[in-house]
DNA sequence: GTCTATATACAGATAGAC
DNA sequence: GTCTATCTGTATATAGAC
């Protein structure tokens, strides 16, 4: 992959995570990287183009950060303190998830994007699902695997959401102290 | 309140909470209602003024819903179920939260309607609090009351927003299972 | 690959007549 | 209160030269 497509590309996504997809134009983006708005045209066509890329990329490397949590030889509680680590990083940033932003924009994007999302969101609950149950002995409770991810998963999605008004951290910690509370 | 003005704001909220402030125009909103952009000007001169508009009404609305759960006479079972069922019809109608849209959506807003959005989300929390406190003893957790309201309010928030990229409804009922588990 | 130039559409907002 | 008309800005997207 070209360098120039590199930048657009980091470029595009902190933006869309920022302000959304309607916030981010192919002009100011072109002139962040330094080129001509018809020139982003020449890499990514159509603006559901880009959105598309950005969604399979970052699918790709937060499901890279899952597969290396999962591979290690640690405790429940330390992997999800890991897979939590990633939204606070992301808080940190000031910034959203990138599928969770899009999910609002819902109505202006294609049927494929929102597969695209649909699939990020299931794959990783089935992700946390597998995680619960390969780590059955260290859950104290009777709240069904699936139940678990699915609030895990929207809880911090809806907790970046809105701490953002507040400028603030604590919905995230409340996240990670409220699933820690569950293990044994 | 004139009878346009409130077939305005109803139309504004319904389009806001599906497409975002940024899907609202106030052509298209004019057209709907059967009168010109420039009239819309006239109740609302600028957008930022029928955004602040349609956030505190929506404040208003909920809170009176709340105010009904609390007063009644019933077990925190029944009250939380009453207060999810908020959500349920949100998301029965196809829509999100006002409020967790525009906090999406906050870099293009003003810094008042970004407060008004923060003080939402910490009264509710508040309202939670205060109902898990008066009902202590049907509460069998040792979770923070605080803990338990923002990752509730969260949740929600953030299950409306995934189950809308898949149609579904499995989140929110998620969130329902996971706080009646913690029920005496 | 990148540019200039442009087509086209739509946004928010205002002036001024009625 | 509502209209017509318009200003101004910005968006996506494309054509065609280099």
């Amino acid at each position: 992959m070209s360098e120039k497509r590199q930048k657009l590309e980091a470029a595009a996504r902190k933006r869309v995570q920022r302000a959304g997809l309607h916030g981010l134009s192919f002009r100011t983006l072109a002139d962040e990287i330094g080129i001509k708005s018809s020139s982003v045209h020449y890499y990514f066509p159509e603006k559901s183009d880009l959105a598309r890329v950005l969604i399979e990329r970052y699918h790709e490397e937060f499901f890279t950060a899952l597969h290396d949590i999962a591979s290690k030889r640690w405790k429940l509680k330390r992997k999800l303190s890991a897979f939590i680590a990633i939204f606070e990083a992301v808080e940190a940033r000031n910034e959203l998830c990138l599928c969770g932003m899009l999910a609002l924009e819902a109505e202006q994007l294609d049927a494929d994007n929102i597969a695209l999302l649909g699939k990020f969101f299931t794959e990783t609950e089935a992700w946390l699902v597998s995680l619960f149950k390969e780590h059955k002995a260290e859950l104290k409770t009777t709240i069904a695997p699936s139940v678990l991810a699915m609030s895990l998963l929207s809880g911090l999605e809806g907790a970046l959401l809105v701490d953002r008004t507040l400028s603030s951290r604590a919905r995230v910690k409340a996240q990670k102290s409220w699933i820690h509370s569950l293990l044994a």
